[in-house]
DNA sequence: TTGTAGGCGTTATCAA
DNA sequence: TTGATAACGCCTACAA
């Protein structure tokens, strides 16, 4: 136990050993030089006293400090969460430590998590950035090696990536719709400078030009991804006099499911029926979507293939250390439930 | 930018301007005794290299590594989500960078996941015990002041606390179907060994003892707080041939709401409704909860004031530096949904 | 106002 | 087989 005040070091040992404080260090990394009696005697009084090594010092030491580093924008987000909660599990098998950091969307919180980060030498860093403008990566510029950009593809760097294709993601979504009769189609979702928002936008205006249907910017609204900022948007269009909408439409798509539930939550309250009224489609597939009323039609994130491909790419480099730089694009795929009404019927 | 290959130190920083390290150190920190020319001239120098402080050898040298590292058992859960990015948020505003742990309910990855803590230095420790046994806590002993326990109450550990009344959860569970008439009833849970879940049937026990009714221990089933787990579950009760439950119920606590949609996925698989057949009441009331076919009744863990309790104590010692060693005791309370029948009427 | 020296806990190198 | 020493990057007395 640590008992006492003064922290136990290696040095405290080998005081209380009366012998070398290299020794002891080599003891305890078991440096075959020592010889066997007195690594036991080190290794024994270590735990008596319950030394625990310093990792501080290991790091500054050494060159690895045992630290993966993630920056994400929403770590509420479950998919997010489930990639952070695999990767850490998975590399704490290793003796990783791995530290998360929130950037709320904001370019400003990213920068400071950026250089918080780097102070903090990590052995790999994991970024999904929150802006087109590619200004904070620059300050990644040259540890391209130990790093993985999740989201959009950034072609000025030259590093490991985890692209999922939110283009498809809002394609499918789109079509989802425009398939089912629907022609005017509202979107809810994160600012258009985060790059997967714009990916998945792009998408959609591609496929409302495939089935030659107009779309105009002004359908698309852009909020925080929380079900309070889905429900308040839903609720400002509502024009509670008229008992209708401001703008007419017949289908959403959310560039999230807890904005789905936003206007799951507002058409109650306005007694406007899902799918019959109002036809929402959301995203990510979170896992208690299919028990909402009525089961929430989605596009699926590959959370799980997400998840292994960072393993693997943190698995190669650091523990097998291998210096080949990687890229999986990972698809999305519409998963049909019953929130989109068919209006060809 | 860091463009060279050699990291840039403070050291790097004095070379390139002919002055000496420790005259960069001072400028950099703000020392009033450097003349405001050089103090310029050298964060200008910082600047133009890219220099970042390396945070290993400040917290090496200094008494604080300006890191907060948390231990929870299921990262996933989005209460503890909510919780922990509320804290790594707040404390971000003061320069400290939060760690997070997942220990998966394993006393064994508790231990180690203390031992990785432990050697990172933090500056405070917050963790959820997974276990009864306090064995792994006395690794914790002389650190007191600089410890959160969350969960239960540990009467042999003079630290922090922040205590959720879970015996209360349990209680509020059964008595809300107690109270409408039902009389067998099943605990999903997870081990009693995790000390919450412990409480939570301890809770749910006292309240039949209350109603006169009894309660047999063969009625509590014990699984890890997955959906999947949950209707596993359901599905190995469920005799096909019969198309009834091989034990007769009415009711059933779940303490988690992933284990109530496990209920909700298996009652619906076997033709069974909810709250028809079977009535089903969560814990932890997460956010999406009232969106689900039927809105379920659980149990709203206090989130929110959880956030805000471990805010305080961070603030207060960290920032204020404040000694006082606090608890706090937060009461869950029921959430009356759709997901109950009352059997009186 | 600036520079020098020492030390935080480790590991690695070299000498004994 | 063990011990002394230097170095990792930083901060802080203390000296100049």
């Amino acid at each position: 136990m640590s008992s006492g005040n003064r922290p136990v070091t290696i040095k405290s040992i080998a005081q209380e050993l009366g012998i070398s404080f290299s020794t002891v260090s080599k003891a305890l990394n078991g440096n075959p030089a020592i010889k066997e009696d007195t690594r036991r005697m080190v290794v024994k009084k270590a735990e008596e006293l319950g030394y625990t090594p310093n990792s501080l010092a290991k790091g500054l030491r050494g060159n690895s400090t045992k630290t993966i580093a993630v920056i994400f924008n929403d770590i509420e987000n479950p998919a997010l969460t489930f990639i952070f909660r695999s990767i850490a599990i998975d590399m704490a098998n290793f003796g990783y430590t791995t530290m998360i950091f929130d950037s709320q969307f904001s370019k400003a919180r990213e920068r400071a998590n950026i250089l918080t980060v780097l102070s903090r030498q990590p052995d790999f860093i994991i970024l999904e950035p929150n802006n087109t403008n590619t200004e904070n990566l620059q300050l990644l510029k040259g540890m391209e090696h130990k790093l993985i950009l999740q989201g959009a593809r950034y072609e000025s760097m030259a590093c490991h990536h985890i692209h999922v294709d939110y283009f498809q993601g809002g394609y499918l979504s789109a079509c989802e719709l425009l398939s089912k009769g629907h022609r005017e189609c509202l979107v809810f979702t994160q600012p258009l400078t985060f790059p997967i928002s714009r990916l998945y936008v792009l998408g959609i205006k591609k496929a409302f030009e495939d089935y030659h249907i107009p779309f105009d910017d002004d359908r698309i609204f852009v909020m925080p991804s929380t079900i309070a900022a889905g429900f308040k948007r839903m609720q400002e269009l509502w024009d509670a006099g008229q008992k209708r909408y401001r703008i007419p439409f017949t289908g959403i798509m959310t560039f999230d499911d807890n904005l789905a539930y936003g206007v799951y939550k507002s058409a109650a309250q306005n007694g406007q029926k899902i799918p019959e009224d109002i036809s929402v489609i959301g995203f990510d597939d979170t896992p208690i979507t299919e028990f909402s009323a009525p089961p929430l039609t989605t596009v699926h994130l590959p959370r799980e293939k997400m998840a292994e491909s960072y393993v693997q790419i943190l698995n190669s480099a650091l523990i097998d250390h291998q210096t080949e730089i990687r890229t999986f694009t990972l698809e999305p795929y519409l998963v049909s439930r019953d929130s989109v009404r068919n209006l060809l019927k």
